[in-house]
DNA sequence: CCACGGATTGGCT
DNA sequence: GCCAATCCGTGGA
């Protein structure tokens, strides 16, 4: 259970660092998103790094359009896009103004309203533990249980309704490095980073 | 268990 | 018109 009484919440400077550090720095942070009187929440396991100055994978290396001019702003705003005709991705903002960096979030451990994750995901209110695994473990599907889209596109993650709390400090012995997956471009920028063992990373 | 390929929209060339 | 920072079902071992 946590605590949501204490002030965790990460404020503007954790967001505002070089977009490599915001990503490790992520890691073991809880995401959190407000549905009402209830809360959707867990631990932040895997994620990605995208810098539009020197990569390009990232969707800011062919410069602002009207779907990244978002990852231009100030680091703390959610970037959320639509990709394969079907889903969602989120990402959180980093680094400077016109900077144009972002962290994927890939993989996500339940912590709360897993009934609610349950039921955006499969349509069942009851959850078969084969089927737990495959809640969070990838960008898409943490989208889809988190109930994020194309209306939070841009949402200030130092206000109320989508932010992060801050956690118990993840070591750098728990934390694997590798390439980045699912990308064609500028693929051996070793840029990937997830918690050593956590079964909701989506791929070793 | 693993590998493969189809689905399907919207953004950009 | 091309193709994507993905997911899931299928089919074979």
């Amino acid at each position: 259970m946590i605590d949501f009484k204490k002030p965790l919440k990460l404020k503007k400077d954790f967001y505002t660092k070089e977009v490599n550090t915001v990503a490790r720095n992520l890691l073991g942070k809880i995401f959190v998103h407000n549905i009402g009187i209830k809360k959707l929440a867990g631990i932040i396991v895997e994620v990605e790094a995208y810098d539009g100055s020197t990569d390009k994978a990232a969707h800011t290396y062919i410069g602002k359009t009207k779907r990244n001019e978002i990852m231009f702003e100030e680091g703390g705003f959610l970037y959320v896009y639509f990709t394969y005709g079907a889903h969602f991705c989120g990402n959180i903002v980093t680094g400077k103004k016109n900077e144009g960096t972002a962290v994927l979030i890939r993989g996500i451990e339940p912590l709360e309203g897993i009934e609610i994750m349950a039921k955006n995901r499969f349509s069942l209110s009851v959850l078969p533990p084969k089927k737990r695994l495959n809640l969070t473990n990838g960008p898409g599907k943490i989208c889809q249980a988190f109930q994020i889209n194309k209306s939070h596109y841009g949402i200030d993650l130092t206000k109320n309704e989508i932010y992060l709390l801050d956690n118990k400090k993840v070591k750098d012995e728990d934390i694997v490095v590798t390439k980045r997956i699912g990308i064609k471009k500028s693929i051996d920028l070793p840029w990937r980073y997830y918690l050593k063992d956590n079964p909701y990373v989506s791929k070793k």
